[in-house]
RNA sequence: GCCGGAGUGGUGAAAUGGCAGACACGCCGGACUCAAAAUCCGGUGGAGGAAACUCCGUGUCGGUUCGAGUCCGACCUCCGGCACCA
């Protein structure tokens, strides 16, 4: 092959990149369907890594490829730009929070550009920016109003490293999602979102979401955690008071033989007091909320209150405890004890030496109490429950729990998993929750007009990480918005996912001054056609946007239950065996790859070395296979320089079977990558496709020359299929080819469907499943002359020599089964 | 324990119930070269055979089917989520 140029993709790139002039959505002409596309955008920690180049080339692909195919593609980017890093940083190096901020989104957004991603940047947004939290403000007064924002003094979780609150959804394994430091519980006054307002909602409509990974609408079922029961009343026989309970086994209530209340329940003291045993039951409260999650979970360990209640379908006394697995935070912090059914009842019965007994009996089998070594868990048929005997367990739920009702002693009820959303955190870099504290008003909301309440972004630092907004006059005094007398800011900002929460929809009017959105654009675009990003917000940004796409939905802004119709989660980047990051030291350096291979080949890559779903390995090797690659295209092109090339389908015409067969491949090849990338988002079997037509239009080459059209018109498709993965070299390859227009201006190619109709097929011949031999037949040829050709086939008939046929199947253009016996 | 997902060559992975392993990496061989690199061509699941070819093979065991990696049942292993949740 005669020389040619070097493929140099740092030159390329810079240079096409500097050309590229993405379209804004609204900009683009045509009356093409509008596609909301959106990857999760990212913390301006100051550099992209691996995960953001996987996640944000997926995007890229998908919005070249809708825009080729005439799409108004909507694809934005912005910054999630509140949280604990900057300030962290600020402090270790002496600049402002916001100044970081900044610096780090422009070190960013130049690495995106570098990677070549069509964003519309006229859209940006970075939430810090007061023309983005004052709407979240407004929400937030809006949601006071409704009571959705409430107020409260709760046992939360506290970071000590991070110096703040964090929500449950932020706590995972009792450790900081951040940092993986420990958490402790504090009691402390705080804001809070009533998402448990919308847990069903939010539950049912997890049904809805077909276009959702099962892994993640799992996660949410599980983190919201419905479950239907009773709550029952029993009186306290030493105290005028009530115990409720809340038990999903209202069949069992004959079987209670004493009750067990949380070491927090508010009545533990009083009832120890009135039980004669103030000093047991204070002593062992003090000793287990001392003691840690783990710690609690060792055994089963409780103390009697002296005090009884009243079971209230059979009017007996059963003893209270005091058990350390009793959770206050879940139903009631009561419960009834039932030890022949619950095997941690039925541990701490043996334990105490409290009686146990049988009330739901397994099919066909007669449980004695005395011989148990663990509790009957599952449904049955009840005993020794009065009138209820021989129900069923389902059924006797639903009788109990109605009888109870019909005597005020309880009510059917459901429980949750899912807590409130604490939103308040101690830290100054988030948006500062809009309200004033007056002595005299208490709570009073900053009035709407008086939006924004700004973050002051000239604050001196504390060591420590202590926010610096309760000790700064000058912004904490204000008249009281109510009465005019001297007040005080609240100090505490929002969680940054209540910014995450509604991004999606302010890119659609992200400059709009009047209002935070445009009801016909938000009609226009969401909801958003295709989300993509890290299955690690599973239960975190993707149920709090669910569930303040509803809020806002019942604010009056949009009429729109579900913000993601469709959802994407990519996989991690893992080398040597584990997630890429600093602290495992194998972080591979995006602006190192670019530097070396160029953007095309990493972009290339991260599509081809995995299905998107999957964890992708890094491998070095395989990033030098996508370069070679492109190399490979690069030098196919260009053999093709100056000889007026041509990049339309010749057509059937005059050519040989060869030149035929090539061009039944570029169409074959058009329809897979087009299904590959459009309806099954499977971009590394598209780039394998296309690999298959360079491969085969090199093997004709070896025979013909550059001039014929079929394998110009072969090589140009490669270019049209290719550029959304690699667009820069392909763009260049396919200027200096001298096509017109240009690439990005050139519509995504149909295939021809008659092109893929081959004169003749090659059919597998099976005899009783197996695959025997092979025979070529013409494509239209009958089931009949198929069939005889198949048992005139020589190994065919030396395999059904002396044996009846009992069956032929013909599947066509595969193969030909015969069955015989 | 409950709920999801996944188990295929030396490796990353392909396969609307229809010829398992496409494509790529690696390795082996050849061409080119004084030589090397690059490039191009060929081979590459396992076992047997000089070869044509034969047998085995998608975690295990069953089932449905002319035909199963794919569907059904049971189990094993790994990954992820939830979990003294009453």
């Amino acid at each position: 092959m005669e020389r040619t140029e070097a493929y140099d993709p740092q030159e390329i790139e810079l240079r096409w990149q500097e050309r590229w002039r993405f379209p804004s959505a609204l900009d683009q002409r045509g009356d093409g369907r509008c596609f909301y596309l959106l990857e999760m955008f990212p913390y301006p920690s100051g550099r992209i890594h691996m995960g953001h180049v996987r996640n944000y080339t997926i995007g890229d692909v998908l919005a070249r490829y809708l825009r080729a195919r005439g799409h108004r593609v909507l694809h934005p980017m912005g910054w999630d730009a509140f949280g604990l890093p900057a300030e962290t940083a600020a402090i270790q190096r002496g600049v402002q929070p916001a100044t970081w901020t900044y610096q780090n989104i422009a070190a960013m957004r130049q690495q995106l550009a570098r990677m070549g991603f069509s964003y519309d940047w006229k859209r940006e947004i970075a939430t810090c920016h007061p023309d983005y939290y004052r709407w979240e403000q407004l929400f937030f007064l809006q949601m006071l109003e409704r009571g959705i924002a409430y107020r409260k003094k709760a046992v939360v979780n506290w970071c000590e490293q991070c110096g703040t609150v964090l929500a449950n959804e932020q706590v995972v394994d009792d450790q900081c999602w951040r940092g993986h430091r420990p958490v402790t519980k504090k009691e402390l006054d705080g804001w809070f979102l009533r998402i448990t307002a919308y847990a069903d909602e939010l539950l049912e409509g997890l049904e809805t979401l077909t276009g959702w990974p099962e892994k993640v609408r799992t996660m949410q079922r599980n983190w919201i955690g419905r479950s239907t029961g009773a709550e029952i009343d029993f009186a306290v026989a030493e105290l005028e008071e009530h115990l409720t309970i809340f038990t999903t086994r209202a069949d069992t209530l004959f079987g209670a033989t004493f009750a067990s209340i949380a070491a927090e329940h508010p009545l533990a003291q009083a009832m120890g007091a009135a039980g004669g045993r103030s000093a047991e039951v204070a002593e062992f409260v003090a000793r287990i909320t001392r003691q840690e999650a783990t710690e609690r979970a060792q055994g089963k360990e409780g103390v009697f209150t002296g005090c009884h209640v009243v079971n209230p379908v059979n009017g007996e006394k059963l003893p209270v405890y005091v058990a350390n697995f009793v959770l206050m935070e879940y139903g009631t912090g009561a419960v009834m004890a039932v030890p022949a059914h619950d095997q941690r009842d039925f541990e701490f019965a043996r334990r105490y030496g409290i009686p146990v007994r049988v009330v739901v009996q397994p099919p066909g089998g007669a449980l004695a109490a005395e011989k148990m070594e663990a509790a009957y868990e599952d449904d049955g048929v009840l005993t020794g429950s009065a009138e209820f005997n021989g129900m069923t367990s389902a059924d006797a739920r639903e009788a109990i729990t109605a009888r109870l009702q019909e005597h005020g002693k309880g009510r059917a009820r459901v429980n949750y998993r899912l807590r409130d959303w604490g939103i308040s955190r101690q830290r100054y870099w988030g948006a500062p929750i809009p309200v004033v504290h007056c002595a005299a008003c208490g709570v009073v909301p900053v009035p709407p007009s008086d939006l924004p309440v700004m973050l002051p972004t000239d604050v001196e630092l504390l060591e420590g990480g202590r926010s610096p907004l309760p000790s700064l006059q000058r912004w904490l005094s204000v008249p009281c918005p109510s009465c005019g007398a001297a007040a005080r800011r609240e100090t505490d900002t929002m969680d940054t996912f209540v910014e995450s929460s509604w991004y999606f929809l302010r890119y659609t009017t992200p400059r709009l001054e009047t209002a935070p959105f445009d009801r016909a654009e938000l009609e226009r675009w969401l909801p958003v056609d295709q989300y993509i990003g890290g299955v690690e917000h599973a239960v975190l940004h993707l149920l709090y946007s669910r569930f303040f796409t509803r809020v806002l939905r019942d604010l009056g802004y949009l009429n729109l239950d579900e913000p993601f119709r469709n959802l994407l989660t990519q996989g991690m980047v893992i080398k040597d065996g584990a997630k890429m990051s600093k602290s495992k030291g194998n972080v591979v350096d995006p602006d190192e790859l670019v530097r070396q291979y160029g953007a095309d080949t990493a972009r290339l890559f991260s599509m081809f070395a995995a299905p998107p779903e999957k964890d992708l390995d890094w491998s070095e090797r395989g990033v030098e296979g996508s370069y070679r690659f492109l190399t490979r295209v690069w030098r196919l092109a260009l053999s093709f320089e100056g000889r007026g090339f041509s990049w339309t389908d010749p057509g059937p015409g005059d050519v040989d079977s060869a030149a035929a067969a090539l061009r039944s491949t570029v169409h074959e090849t058009i329809r897979r990558v087009s299904r590959d990338i459009g309806e099954r988002m499977h971009f590394n079997t598209a780039v394998a496709a296309i690999m298959e037509l360079v491969n085969a239009i090199y093997e004709r080459r070896a025979s013909v020359s550059t001039d014929e059209p079929v394998a110009q018109f072969a090589t140009a498709t490669v270019l049209r299929l290719l550029s959304p993965f690699a667009p820069h070299v392909t763009s260049e390859l396919w200027e200096r080819l001298g096509a017109v227009p240009a690439l990005d201006e050139v519509p995504w190619p149909d295939h021809d469907e008659s092109a893929l109709v081959r004169d003749t097929v090659e059919l597998a011949l099976q005899v009783n499943g197996k695959v025997r031999s092979r025979m070529t037949v013409a494509a239209n040829a009958s089931e009949a002359d198929i069939i005889a050709q198949a048992l005139a086939d020589e190994k065919v008939c030396a395999d059904i020599a002396g044996r009846t046929v009992r069956k032929t199947v013909v599947v066509p253009g595969r193969l030909v089964s015969v069955v015989v016996g």
